[in-house]
DNA sequence: ATTGTTTACTTAAACGGTTAAGTAAATCCA
DNA sequence: TGGATTTACTTAACCGTTTAAGTAAACAAT
């Protein structure tokens, strides 16, 4: 059996409490003698104690655990992002239970149900659609909660966002100082405000040029099942504007789409590009696109360091009975944009 | 505060026992009164109550939890195999704790000291170079553990690997029948079973033809820092053997990062390749290529069956007080060879 | 009418820690 | 020399579940 501090202390003849406190660095400051200390130590390392955190838990109250919730894990910028928050909470102290919700709500209601049973001290969610029922309750119950990438008005959460519009805005301008007449923007579900602040961007970006968007050229591609949708877009924005000069897609997930859609029909990438969020391989793909680069490092330190101060806010106020509600953190992060055509 | 059994217990002048009884499905079993049972559950219901798995672990010794430990969650296979194990683990009952060792053999021990303490039913793990003292330990004691993708033979643990040398060897004999007869072989840290493995397969093919392998056209490279020295190693093999004639990729990173530097150096790869393992973005980027493709779904889904029929044999065990270790499981899966050449 | 069984619960201990409150002995101070 | 303080601990309750063992009342069987 796995020793534990009832184990340790009959066998040194001491009471739990006595070694309790030297095992979690209190001896000093409550007086236990040197000698005693050095034996319980001693005695704990060879057998290779560990405290038993469940244990613990049950009693502070804390997991010193985070959940956090993607639409998917496999995603390369969800699992660039879970990299970076797995790395900062775990130098804050903090282990992660990780869960896909696949961009379901039901599911991601679950998983929610869940990690609270688990009693995670907190979680990092990248909302799905109009989230549901348990989002709003975590929200209710002032349940330590960030949101990321996704931001939904209707949710009084605090959220770590990055400036979509003028981002867009300044990309697109950059395509139209290129000379760019007939710019293809390539979008994917609209109910997302990432998506329709990403679209205004680029409409502002015109509207300031005095052009405005051709209903042609604009096509919107559904997540589910988008590679074969985004064929359609892009055969019928070829046949009904073929001197298209520009391409603006908002995510890089439909540019790495697009440039495959390129290969395969030989048309080889002439035209203005400009996409949200890159991966390293468009270096070699399409070199000339001009991206707007999500700052993942930032997004997941943020966001940690955002649920971190709802924890101990939360923990304080247990103590102090308070039950005032803190207003949430709204954070919009810049992406760097780097012009290469 | 968050409601307790106790909380409903008193609230409906009951015991805990019953409503504990009730709200884990036992009603039936434990003859509890049709009332009774429905007045617990609606008046938990209204409530939102959700058991505290916290208590319920210190109780049961299982916490429905699996970790995962992997040197990088951002990278592509590596989050491939996370979702995977992550989906099947799910739909098992266990939530995911996962960690990055980033190749840190420290760090893996430290990951792993804080998964006991944390009492992770069992432990999932891509191991790092020759792993130190916590793995034997896992092992020594018992713990529920598979290793998956890297082999160490002093490990006697469970793992889930692929037929790297077969499958190399297959992959190499294409490029032969191709009329290849300068291969090069681009890999990295030798030290991994994996890649010499993977080595060995190259070279039995080459043998078998009567070739062998030219040690201008060998080249490792350290991962630690890789993006300069594969430059290093494709300037070399060019310079000293111009009319090299196929590549062979032990890994889909090296393969990525030698696309790029045909790119940049103008180089149309018109050679036969190779590679192990396969990004979706290889279509693009050099159709032609071989691969072998890892059949990551599955790697996920054994190495969870694997690690639960440990655990529940851990279980049996704890109650029988039988302490014989069972013998670990080994398993070899196919990578699905795609000839494209 | 007595004994046995079933129904519908309750009591209390256990899981492995933390922590407020208590205590006996040693040391200090005047 | 006696009271106060300090040292070095111990006792016991608690966190929120599970579960073995107990019990009182109702019902059944002989």
């Amino acid at each position: 059996m796995k020793p534990s501090l009832k184990h340790i202390a009959e066998h040194l003849g001491l009471s739990k409490t006595t070694v309790s406190w030297v095992l979690s660095g209190q001896a000093e400051q409550k007086n236990i003698s040197q000698a005693t200390t050095e034996k319980v130590l001693e005695y704990a390392a060879s057998l290779h104690y560990q405290p038993n955190m469940i244990a613990r838990s049950l009693n502070t109250g804390e997991t010193k655990t985070i959940g956090l919730i993607l639409p998917s894990i496999s995603d390369t910028f969800y699992s660039e992002v879970a990299r970076e928050i797995e790395s900062r909470a775990r130098n804050q102290g903090y282990s992660l239970m990780i869960s896909s919700s696949e961009s379901d709500i039901d599911r991601e209601d679950e998983i929610i149900r869940l990690f609270k049973a688990k009693r995670v001290d907190g979680i990092i969610l990248a909302p799905t659609k109009r989230s549901k029922v348990e989002v709003l309750r975590l929200i209710d119950e002032g349940y330590p909660l960030t949101t990321i990438d996704r931001y939904f008005p209707e949710l009084n959460a605090s959220y770590i966002i990055i400036n979509n519009r003028d981002s867009c805005c300044m990309l697109t301008k950059h395509l139209i100082n290129k000379g760019c007449k007939k710019i293809a923007l390539l979008t994917t579900n609209s109910y997302l405000t990432t998506m329709s602040q990403r679209r205004e961007g680029v409409e502002d970006a015109l509207r300031e040029s005095g052009l405005q968007l051709d209903p042609r050229l604009y096509g919107e591609v559904d997540f589910a099942g988008y590679e074969k949708n985004i064929h359609r877009v892009l055969n019928s924005i070829f046949t009904e504007v073929p001197d298209v000069d520009g391409f603006f897609f908002t995510t890089h997930i439909l540019a790495l789409e697009a440039f495959q859609y390129f290969y395969e029909k030989g048309i080889k990438p002439e035209f203005e590009m400009a996409c949200i969020h890159e991966e390293p391989i468009f270096k070699v793909l399409a070199p000339q696109i001009n991206v707007a680069r999500m700052p993942v490092g930032e997004i997941g330190r943020t966001a940690v360091n955002s649920l971190i101060e709802q924890m101990e806010n939360a923990k304080g106020k247990a103590k102090s009975r308070k039950k005032q509600q803190q207003e949430p953190k709204r954070i919009t992060l810049s992406c760097s944009l780097e012009f290469r055509s």
